[in-house]
RNA sequence: GGCUCGAUAGCCAAGUGGUAAGGCAGAGGUCUGCAAAACCUCCAUUCCCCGGUUCAAAUCCGGGUCGAGCCUCCA
């Protein structure tokens, strides 16, 4: 098994800090607004990662954060957090705001076939965690209390910082929640824990007075909390890379005296068109909104096409290739599935040649692109066998596989297709007309019904000696 | 401006030292009265450009050009 690994920018060999286990950890989202295809990408690729681990033989505890506690606005809105500032607008409480889009959120990825993680966790729910990290931060000489009640990460303290994107520390900026406090030591540390304004909600009491923590300390005390203090990956988006993650490494390796995690996995981001996709920049397309003309396989194909770390540009063109693909394998599946549910053993030279290239290419960093061109390896020799044992190898592949790692539905699929293609009695009736008259050699008749009912949007697929009507 | 990553056929996309996977589109064929589906065959002497290392480079090194992301919250 071999991941790259963002520490190192190389392709290592993945060892495991207890043999046979794999502990990650991966950013959630803040949840102060709808799910959007950019958590989509993170969430389906970790997905795939955790289930391939799983199918690889490994035990995996997979961590995820909620982060309730509001980030800073990026404007003029001086001192009011996201989360805060959703709630006015709404007149919500914010702790609602959290939750209704939390709420959001596990809907949108249950749609999307993307298994829960092992632990869920708010950040709202570690407070005493992070107090207490905190607290040793400042006891080590790591941090330090100002006495307007703000405590800050001293990064010069901790040479190794910037160890993933190598900036100058003179160009690390503090990215930390609330920006008035000028009584930092030097502008480039970051908070762990801020005063609250009598304005912002949600607050808590600390040993330095009445605050909320900084932006990176949730994930800090989450992963220590639950993986312990050196875990084996921890992932997110490559948009995290700095300065959350960069924060993460300096206040994790001071806090537990040992780096928290081995390995670090950034999946790259998406864009729409060519271009970002940015709440602020208003061409963000939500999940439920790309669940509307897609199904979860199809949107789950298209962004397993590619390897975790090379960009998406989402386009139409992209999709409708996508869906086309996802139909082929459906339909092989189909063709599998009407012919036998037993599963065999793989004793033939073919099935156990594709299922090895697989496992190739899953443990070579996850590359999921291969992966794809083995499926629609599978789906040709489907497409051309009629030999039942053969078939019920392609059966095993197909759930391993196709089902349990890449996490495609197929039941559903077709259920759902079956349930679309109620064609009305007149429509049955042309069509019926048309079958006698083929039967009955009047071909001239038959091409004249098949195209009237191609008009009324419905085309016939003629089979060994019968025919069906289905809805365009 | 700094940092990071990328540039592979009409399009999408793997491959990171041993002579270019796969898909879409396109061409031809088999099957079918026709159609659809499926299957078969063809479709990059070449991997942005220029130099270098090597018996050997798309793959390594140096220099360009172009593109994306980060440097402010973001998956």
């Amino acid at each position: 098994m071999r991941i790259y690994n963002s520490i190192t920018r190389k392709k290592e060999e993945f060892i495991p800090v207890i043999p046979g286990q794999v502990g990650i950890y991966v950013c959630g989202p803040t949840v102060y607004g709808p799910a959007t295809l950019g958590h989509a990408r993170t969430y389906t690729n970790f997905d795939v990662i955790v289930r391939a681990f799983r199918f690889l033989g490994y035990k995996v505890k997979y961590v995820q954060n909620i982060t309730d506690v509001g980030h800073l606005v990026g404007d003029a809105d001086e001192g009011e957090d996201k989360i805060a500032k959703r709630a006015k607008l709404e007149q919500l409480d914010p702790y609602e705001v959290a939750y209704k889009w939390e709420l959001e959120y596990f809907n949108a990825m249950r749609a999307l076939n993307i298994e829960p993680p092992s632990i869920s966790c708010r950040a709202t729910g570690v407070i005493p965690e992070i107090i207490e990290m905190v607290q040793t931060l400042i006891d080590k000489g790591f941090a330090y209390a100002t006495p307007q009640g703000n405590v800050y990460f001293s990064i010069r303290k901790y040479p190794k910082y910037n160890q993933l994107t190598n900036r100058k520390i003179e160009e690390a900026l503090s990215g930390e929640r609330i920006e008035i406090a000028d009584d930092k030591q030097a502008p480039e540390d970051f908070a762990l824990w801020k005063k609250a304004e009598p304005e912002h909600l949600m607050r808590w009491n600390s040993p330095w007075g009445v605050g909320f923590p900084g932006w990176h300390v949730e994930c800090s005390a989450m992963g220590k909390k639950f993986l312990g203090d050196n875990f084996d990956i921890h992932g997110g988006g490559l948009d995290n890379i700095f300065p959350h993650h960069e924060c993460e490494l300096a206040q994790g390796e001071c806090a537990n005296g040992v780096l928290p995690m081995n390995y670090f996995m950034h999946n790259n981001l998406l864009t729409v068109d060519g271009v970002k996709m940015g709440k602020s920049l208003g061409n963000f397309i939500t999940i439920a909104k790309a669940l509307e003309d897609n199904s979860a396989s199809t949107l789950r194909l298209f962004i397993i096409q590619f390897h975790y770390r090379s960009p998406i540009d989402f386009t139409n063109d992209g999709l409708v290739q996508a869906a086309k693909q996802f139909d082929k394998i459906a339909s092989a599946v189909a063709k599998v599935r009407g012919k036998t549910n037993e599963i065999a053993e793989l004793k033939s030279e073919i099935t156990s040649d594709i299922f090895a290239k697989i496992k190739v290419a899953l443990e070579d960093d996850f590359n999921t692109p291969v992966v794809i061109s083995e499926v629609l390896h599978a789906v040709k020799e489907i497409n051309k066998t009629d030999d039942i044992q053969l078939l019920k190898e392609f059966n095993y592949i197909i759930q391993k596989i196709f089902e349990e790692v890449l996490g495609f539905e197929f039941e559903v699929q077709t259920e759902k297709v079956a349930h679309e293609n109620v064609v009305p009695d007149n429509i049955l009736e042309l069509a019926e007309q048309r079958w006698q008259a083929k039967q009955g050699r009047d071909f001239a008749r038959a091409d004249e019904l098949r195209k009237q009912l191609d008009e009324i949007g419905y085309v016939i697929v003629d089979e060994k000696g019968s025919y069906k009507v289905e809805k365009k």
